[in-house]
DNA sequence: TCTATTTTTTAGTTATGTCTAAAAAATATT
DNA sequence: AATATTTTTTAGACATAACTAAAAAATAGA
């Protein structure tokens, strides 16, 4: 087992890693609030551990152990957050901090049987794919409502043109950022689209259609 | 705030301390499975913070301080045991390990959603008061299902004498313990209940009925 | 009551994970 | 290329929360 820092630093590897072959130690220092001497110290007891590749001052990144643990940790984060805003009704950005506690909870019955309550999720509330238990994941896609195919399910993730008439409309609607959306079909007559959201059907204009942003599961 | 460990200690000597004036060291050592002198540093400590009376030699006591914050981690624990059992489907008795984790999750906000979800529950899986918010602790009761009121709720803690042929039943049903049950009424020709069990009304007969020990509510 | 036993505390050690300050290595500047 | 600056590491300190071993207090037994 690993402790919650280790994990902590693990994550934070796998987020600056994207993109790049390693990381500087104030790199992770910064990202963590933490002193870069504090980093060292840890880098070189991962590096023992065989879960982070350390060259004295070199830089680091994640072994194949370690980018394994990463995942399942943002696997438990997002599983987590998705539960948080879909089940509890926490908006989309109060969830973070609650979920960086929760995710540091050991015990894989509980997250494979919260996956199976939330139905096996895909894309959490902020948009993002939800590593699978053997560490594979998605990449994602942004599209507009109106752009998605039919049946297809995404998350909303944003508004292109944000007027007060819109917002005030999805506020009423109770439509967050976070809520999952499936497109059912685009009516012939006026472009306007039938939705499932909140398990509900309801029918968005054309103009909606065109100024929701959904992130989307790549095929 | 409070760590794990000065949580735990408080929840300790809160049980230890049930229709006792004090509590002795050892027995806390014990109950932690910790060494008697790890506790007294951890005595003098809580002492300091005025959540314990601590008299070198003579044993310690919570003081009001910290029995509220007991009180308001065993109403995380045994929230939690409800949404483990109640929600995601786990046995009774494989929920204790798990909510000893998710008792120390620091969010207020989480355990009011929470709350919220479960529908506000007043007894846990195992039978055990939920304590309010507040700090108030209801009595229980222990009765047959039979001995129920009409329209009264509680939890099945026990079975008063288990033939096969009873367990084999409630086993079909998905009967078990740690399940809410609410007795509708009693039929009149044949002493069967109509309950209500897994969200769904079902008829159990008078067998059942004086078999099922339900912890309920004082009132 | 006086000694033996048990309980509890104190004193000192350890591991984890942070910190500061100083040294060493790498990078940038002239 | 030599020096200045930045980055990173090492060395040593500190807090937390456990431990062991020894001392002190309380309790029990004769």
């Amino acid at each position: 087992m690993n402790t919650k820092s280790e994990e902590d630093y693990l994550k934070c590897l796998y987020h600056l890693q994207q993109g790049k072959k390693s990381v500087s130690t104030n790199e992770i220092a910064n990202y963590l609030s933490m002193k870069p001497s504090s980093v060292s110290d840890m880098l070189k007891k991962l590096a023992e551990k065989k879960c982070v590749n350390y060259l004295k001052y070199k830089g680091s990144s994640l072994t194949k152990k370690g980018e394994l643990i990463a995942l399942s940790v943002i696997r438990k984060h997002r599983i987590w957050e998705t539960f948080l805003v879909n089940k509890l009704g926490f908006s989309w950005s109060k969830v973070h901090n609650i979920a960086e506690q929760l995710e540091h909870v050991n015990s894989e019955e509980l997250i494979d049987k919260l996956d199976h309550f939330l139905a096996y999720p895909q894309i959490d509330p902020h948009g993002d794919p939800i590593p699978q238990k053997n560490g594979t994941i998605a990449e994602l896609n942004q599209k507009l409502l109106g752009e998605l195919k039919h049946g297809e399910k995404g998350i909303i993730t944003g508004i292109k043109k944000g007027t007060p008439s819109l917002l005030n409309f999805l506020d009423q609607k109770s439509i967050k950022l976070g809520d999952q959306i499936q497109l059912l079909s685009i009516l012939e007559f006026d472009q306007s689209a039938e939705v499932i959201i909140h398990d509900k059907t309801i029918n968005l204009s054309e103009k909606i259609c065109s100024n929701l942003l959904i992130e989307t599961l790549n095929d």
